[in-house]
DNA sequence: GTACTGTGTCGAAGCGCTTCGACGCCGTAT
DNA sequence: ATACGGCGTCGAAGCGCTTCGACACAGTAC
């Protein structure tokens, strides 16, 4: 293993220049940067990342926390940590991989131990028992995702109460009175995650602005959950035409089930996804969809952090503005038979 | 922050003593033990990582290269890396998230900084150009996957070939005599990705013992992609009973396309798919299928690499035999018309 | 009683790096 | 010519931990 020393001698110059030329702290004349860059490269030196941390009481570690549960939005939670990670790496950042398992003992244990410097959250509760903790670290920080109090907190997220609004809005211009909301799983719910209440309470609201009759059905993936709840929304609500889903999971269940009921997308019913745009593309039906801009977020959570840690930026909140994109299935709803 | 010194000196013992305490590496009386632990919970000591990392030359940090790629098998990936966190946080170790970008640099850079005590290598391509980097640095690894050569290399996988057999075997016992397989994407065979070909292979040694005529086509996911290579399909060979599909975004497509030309499953069509057990049983037909055991692989890395660092473990290929369960795509083929 | 073995604890020497203050040198202002 | 301010470099002091050898003491064996 090559030290900084073994560099300094084979350039002959001291321990701290080539600690300058790598750091850029200090101004070097450019014969001798070349002469130590040259060492470097000859000898195939590396910093150590203990001793550079210890010195200098930094890793250039962020911590990413994810949730456990596979069970949802994989691909979206996939795209958010591959778009944080290469963000991170362009800015010197490597990314730890911590799972919600350890839950807040996590935060402790990355914040306690300078493991990291500072730490991204994925999956934010409304009410989550890691805020507290985080706030009291004082570890920089930024969630990806919304909680109830976000005062201290920096955080960005899709603007989802105007996701759920702009769909109903969508709807409504063309037409239709009777919509159903299609919703994440029942223990999304229970554990009162951020972005599916919002999602609620957007739709909700400009419902009432718009006079649409809105219900909402959460409902695991799958056919024959779907089956179930698509059953008892026609039951109960005989004149809906208009469906916003968000769970991918569902997404092609649904298309299926109305497709197999002799119910024709867009002509009789017309459906609107809150998905990536590559679930909207690959249904069975292009679908008029907003999309969660998972890339977005994952950079926009580095670099807000990033701007923290070099003493820039500030404790805020940034929504995304939801993006509606029309494809083929919504449209005018049908006109009732008299 | 707390230090070892601040908990030696309230604890009234030396550094050290604290230091033994923590690693069990020296004996401590019960008393003193008991004292030292006491003073750790009430000052709230952690011990700092890049320290530790320096004078023991062990971060505790396994590296885990995932692909950058999101556009194929996302939920194995991310199973497989959920697994890979908890399973190494058992063991003490904590996960550092590289994408694939940075290639064989990153191997370099982990390795030279001391930044992770091993690596966790994940889509390896037949003849990867990270490994002839991974064998020379001597840094301990497993692969998920596995390359052409794997000399030298500690690697755990499914049995791809016996998964590819176990399918043929499957559909053959039920009386089918023509099958299409349905791969991955074109650009998976075109990196050479182990698993897809060997795969194949295993398909097309045991369909010549067995006497069956095998058609392989690639296939992006999403259904006009579907519909083409179905379309070519049938056409080439109108006496297709039998299905095997490896590309999970495919799967619904193909059951889709199937039902809507009137082919019913599993009486006129059997389809057997190579995916994770949630994605079979969420499916339009809950469909028989070979599981991919993402969450085995994970762990059986995590510990196979935990094992090398403790010393104990040897270089060597763990295939993981393949299961089969069947559900209701598959059945016996039907009696042609005479 | 002496010699010896173990057990539990301590002190000190680093691990490889960053960073601060000091210092020599040259160019410019006086 | 003298004084002065930068610039470029060096030396040394840690950062908080692990670990090695030393040592004191108690217990056992003769």
């Amino acid at each position: 293993m090559v030290t900084l020393a073994e560099v300094a001698q084979h350039a002959g110059v001291s321990a701290s220049t080539v600690s300058y030329v790598l750091s850029g702290k200090r101004s070097i004349s450019a014969t001798t940067r070349q002469r130590v860059e040259q060492s470097i490269r000859e000898l195939g030196y590396h910093p150590n990342a203990g001793a550079r941390a210890l010195a200098s009481s930094r890793s250039n570690i962020i911590a990413l926390m994810i949730p456990l549960r596979t069970d949802m939005y994989v691909p979206v939670m996939m795209e958010i940590a591959i778009a944080v990670a290469t963000t991170a790496r362009t800015h010197g950042y490597d990314i730890l991989l911590l799972t919600g398992e350890e839950g807040p003992d996590a935060v402790r244990r990355v914040t306690g131990s300078g493991l990291a410097d500072a730490m991204i959250l994925m999956d934010v509760e409304l009410d989550d028992e890691r805020l507290p903790l985080l706030r009291r670290s004082g570890q920089p920080s930024v969630l990806i995702g919304l909680p109830a109090d976000t005062t201290g907190l920096t955080c960005v997220d899709l603007d989802w109460g105007a996701t759920g609004a702009l769909c109903l809005e969508h709807l409504a211009g063309l037409g239709h009175r009777d919509i159903a909301v299609i919703g994440e799983a029942p223990a999304v719910y229970e554990r009162h995650t951020g972005f599916a209440e919002r999602t609620l309470d957007g739709l909700r609201t400009r419902a009432k602005d718009l006079g649409l009759r809105v219900l909402h059905r959460p409902c695991e993936g799958g056919y024959d959950a779907m089956a179930v709840t698509l059953a008892r929304i026609f039951d109960e609500r005989p004149a809906t035409t208009g469906f916003v889903v968000q769970n991918e999971s569902a997404v092609e269940p649904l298309l299926a089930l109305l497709r197999q009921q002799g119910r024709a997308v867009p002509e009789d019913v017309s459906v609107v996804a809150i998905c990536p745009d590559q679930v909207a593309v690959q249904a069975s039906v292009r679908l008029t969809s907003v999309a969660v801009p998972a890339q977005e977020m994952g950079r926009n959570a580095v670099e807000r952090l990033v701007a923290k840690l070099d003493g820039r930026g500030t404790d805020d909140v940034v929504l995304i503005a939801p993006e509606l994109t029309v494809r083929a299935s919504t449209g005018p709803a049908p006109t009732p038979a008299v």
